[in-house]
DNA sequence: TATTGTTATACTCTATAACTATA
DNA sequence: TATAGTTATAGAGTATAACAATA
């Protein structure tokens, strides 16, 4: 029983069913478990990705990392910025090309990296084991990706 | 080959094997196929939830709408004000309580709601689509259900 | 005292325009 | 002219504290 007495019959999708819904709150709910994991590091999503990409192909130029990830040149300034203060990455004026800088991690970020991965293989851990088990992961990003197909996604 | 002389070997994840990663590309995809269709009709995702909201369960308060959608109380009343400002829902004081409010559909709300429904339905048969069918929405949703199970979710 | 709605405020993300130094 | 990095700024979204009216 309704709280109305003339109860309109619009046909309105269940919120439990709406994908958009579902997809936030699961994102919301994993960036969650991120931020807490990486609380002591002082470390978020972003400046994960970034120090990830560069740990991964140093020597790249900050326009490439910050297009790959889907960040604006001029938003990525101050993260780069706040990674170069920790003394975790820097910044190096190309030789071909003197407006560029190309970004590489310190003796310290490499370190921190390998710290960093760690903790990263805790958290994915945890996602993993609510989803069920690797093979659900899968699942999960299969389908996700079916959804990005034919986006210009990041790499790949 | 890579662009370092000495590639140094971090265990890093692969991104596209990344569930956050994943989950927040898909989630701004599909929060942007919904603004772009919702674009003439001026609505945000918020604010569908909140008309969906009040046109199932008209009468319900204030506080009741924001803390199932997630919603801090103090960031639903402009959310609120809007709608009352465009002439789809009201508060009226509630009668045993009059500190509260009990938020209800105008009429004109009502046929708004109705074309909403009407375009919420083409966003979300694209994104089926997308997915390869309506099974594929169900597992999808099946697998994000257990990465929220436990939650202190919205509704349900 | 506690709660509902409200105001004010602040912090993060994101987006755009315009500047500089190089090319 | 165009591009890489930068600065300034503005808009969403989200978070907290404190207040008035009411319980």
């Amino acid at each position: 029983m309704t709280k109305t007495a003339k109860p309109a019959n619009f046909n309105l999708p269940e919120r439990e069913t709406i994908i958009g819904y579902k997809l936030r709150r699961a994102q919301l709910l994993v960036f969650q478990d991120f931020l807490h994991t990486f609380a002591r590091m002082k470390l978020r999503p972003a400046e994960f990705s970034v120090l990830a990409m560069i740990a991964r192909t140093p020597g790249l130029k900050q326009t490439e990392i910050a297009e790959a990830l889907g960040i604006k040149r001029a938003n990525f300034v101050a993260l780069m910025d706040g990674l170069e203060a920790r003394g975790l990455a820097d910044r190096r004026k190309g030789d071909i090309d003197r407006r560029s800088h190309s970004l590489h991690l310190t003796p310290e970020g490499e370190r921190f990296v390998r710290k960093m991965v760690a903790t990263w293989n805790e958290h994915e851990k945890r996602m993993i084991e609510r989803l069920g088990g690797p093979e659900d992961r899968d699942r999960l990003i299969e389908l996700l990706d079916r959804l990005l197909a034919g986006e210009p996604s990041a790499d790949e």
